[in-house]
DNA sequence: AATGAATGAGATTTCATTCAT
DNA sequence: AATGAATGAAATCTCATTCAT
């Protein structure tokens, strides 16, 4: 495994892109390794799409429904708005997904699939002492930014649009695991110093997260996201080390 | 004036206590100083109630929408139950908020009045170099903290039901103003030394924000604020004066 | 009693004038001999204005209700708006006009009147048999046009937009009257000879209504009114002078 | 090409009859040569209906409405009424009409689409020198009258309601195209001698039109239509031969 | 006489969802 | 599997009118 500044990094997992939002879907996306074949069973949906065709409908249909929650917002994106973007009947639509919640649940359930591998890869990093802190630090900062800034209208829908789906809030199990993860990775390394590790692992895991939100969405448009993400880094490598 | 660390101070401006959700209104609300005294005019306003009971209508509106608001979210309340739960017709409603949107705009305005004050007076105290910097900053975190706690679900339908109203979102003139803020009272603390005053206050500035909304909104029940705040303030002064 | 061709008269009734749609009401407006001194009571008016001041409110109510009729049509014409553009309090207006289209009647009558004064003017010069038959007619002709052209929109708001009030619409009392006033007016002509006084009555007020509406809001504009007066009076002289 | 004086006369068009308002659908309206089958898509309709079923709820959502705007007036009928009596949801209403103006502009549309037929019809028939001038006016007039008097009220409604979506009035196309029409047709006639063409035909327009409304509305009831139209001929036609 | 806050029925329009074809 | 016409509850907002002050 080697580790490079800019944020790549090669794994075999391959390297997860934006779904390029507003660009013709690829025969090859999602054909494999998706983190769409995930049982959406559970999320609402209402057929398992076992046919190419029926899969390709779904597809299409997520897509139109990104693209439009992103320009209208939620609420204002109807269905069937979604259907007739995605160039099928609101009856198909209806047929896949339960209801509307359901598109976004889906969307949303994708989404945060993919920040939880960009994650999991970055703290896997990070639990290998030899790795110097700041460096993954670093590289957490600048993939997660980098993944947001692919698609950052979807982000900011699917975080900020619908909260009642609850998802990156403190106190969602997406959190949780995050902190978890945490801790165990600050209890790795021999180079970190807290008093209450779970108190700082929460500390971490909400700043990094407004970090990245701000990095990705709110920094000046043509400022240079190396020199924040420095900062950052210094910021809380010193923390953590400050015991030293 | 006095700085204790439980977050007090003793200053003329009076204490900004939440708009007691779903509590009645007492008779001092509003009685002075008001922060609702502002220029309503520009937000969507209709008519500047100039008589007495027009007032308490436009209060009474707002305390019902605020309500509606946190519980079923800004979509799903709607103007007939706001007024309904205001206890006045429809017809009032609309003469005073020339829509649904404006009564939130009233809101938020209040709203962000009040932040700015806690705020703005947090940083005129750290503007004196006799405080110590991380008596300033826990001051700064403490009072936001109590600030948000006091009206958890307001606060965060504001921030985040409505996103196109963008307000606290990073680019905002609030944050310009924050951040610009910031950045000159860096530059009076001989005690701070960072190398680049404008991306440090943004990093100071978003990660305030982020936490305040986690230790108001999204921290465990029942857990103890004054413990992250003190590792909070412990991260932020150590990154501040990290030159020393 | 002198005729002259561009339609003036001395006569001691005074000449009447638009209402001056758009510019202050003068002082001496409606003080003597006004057509609006008229049994408005019969009209839904509520209170005969007895005081001077009462007067001038339901003056500066009709003469905003005119504008706005013509601006934005009866039906878009709030009485909250004119009260608001008259300069009262909408409880004022109530307390003259029993409702809304109360207003309108008021303006109608008014309007009726002044034009069941030219016409009939117009109709006892055409009684005298000196006076030749194509300069009667033509002075009928260009003093309706022209009293028709000094407000075009209130005109046209008044015959048009609301018929229900039907009025100058064939089968109205109005029309009944000019009908028979024209039959006595033929039949003491000499110089008339028509077989049937009533339908050719009833042609004659049809085409001179019809021939005013269109040369006062229709014609093309710049066009010179001059000649399809000439015309139209070529027509219908030549038509009840057909037997010689 | 046979006329006759009743008006009747033999073409291959069939013959345009009043919708049968308040009356059923007859099967075969609408089966043939229907002046509905027009370019309705541009006058703000939303749904070409493709099935037959929706073209069913298109017409009879049209039927309704001429019923409703003749008994209640335009503004009086809303559209949950018609709606209503359509015997359709509101819903679909809405799916075929952006709003209740595209339903009177497709009402609008129809009228005049079948108006334009019965005069051009009559003018075609005015353009050959050897049909008398007289019997040509006389066909023009009655059939015109025919028509209107069909279907008096909706003629009213769509003639004189809704002024601000001009029609019938002075300087609209309509108008426009009809005195354009009536010049040529005049040149054509050996037997017409008129100094100002234009002016004429604005007049004979004009004329043509107020009569016709005149006839088939206001007319007193029981009255005769054919003495009336033979004194209006005589009226057109003495002006319009008067040189000879 | 005048005010203007309050009223609330009712208008237009949207949109998630169903179901017959 | 797919279609799309139909549904109708519900939302936003207007405005003629009343009545306490």
């Amino acid at each position: 495994m080697t580790i490079t500044t800019d944020g790549s990094i090669h794994s075999k997992k391959g390297t997860f892109g934006s779904r390029g939002r507003g660009s013709k879907i690829g025969p090859e996306d999602g054909a494999h390794l998706s983190p769409r074949g995930g049982d959406r069973s559970a999320l609402g949906m209402r057929r398992r799409p076992t046919q190419e065709r029926a899969s390709a409908t779904v597809e299409v249909i997520l897509q139109a429904a990104a693209e439009l929650f992103c320009n209208l917002g939620y609420d204002h994106a109807s269905t069937n708005r979604i259907a007739e973007r995605a160039g099928v009947s609101i009856g198909s639509l209806y047929q896949y997904f339960a209801n509307k919640e359901a598109i976004l649940a889906a969307l949303l359930d994708e989404h945060q699939r993919a920040v939880h591998e960009v994650v999991d890869e970055a703290l896997a990093i990070l639990d290998d002492p030899e790795v110097p802190l700041r460096e993954g630090l670093e590289l957490l900062l600048t993939r997660l930014v980098d993944f947001h800034a692919a698609d950052p209208e979807l982000t900011r829908v699917l975080s900020a649009e619908v909260p009642h789906l609850a998802h990156g809030e403190p106190g969602s199990p997406e959190v949780g695991h995050y902190t978890a993860r945490t801790v165990e990775m600050l209890s790795r390394r021999p180079d970190v110093a807290v008093e209450h590790p779970e108190v700082s692992a929460m500390l971490l895991v909400t700043t990094v997260e407004a970090l990245t939100r701000w990095l990705a969405h709110g920094a000046p448009v043509g400022m240079d996201r190396a020199e924040p993400i420095r900062e950052a880094v210094a910021m809380l490598a010193g923390y953590l080390q400050a015991g030293f």
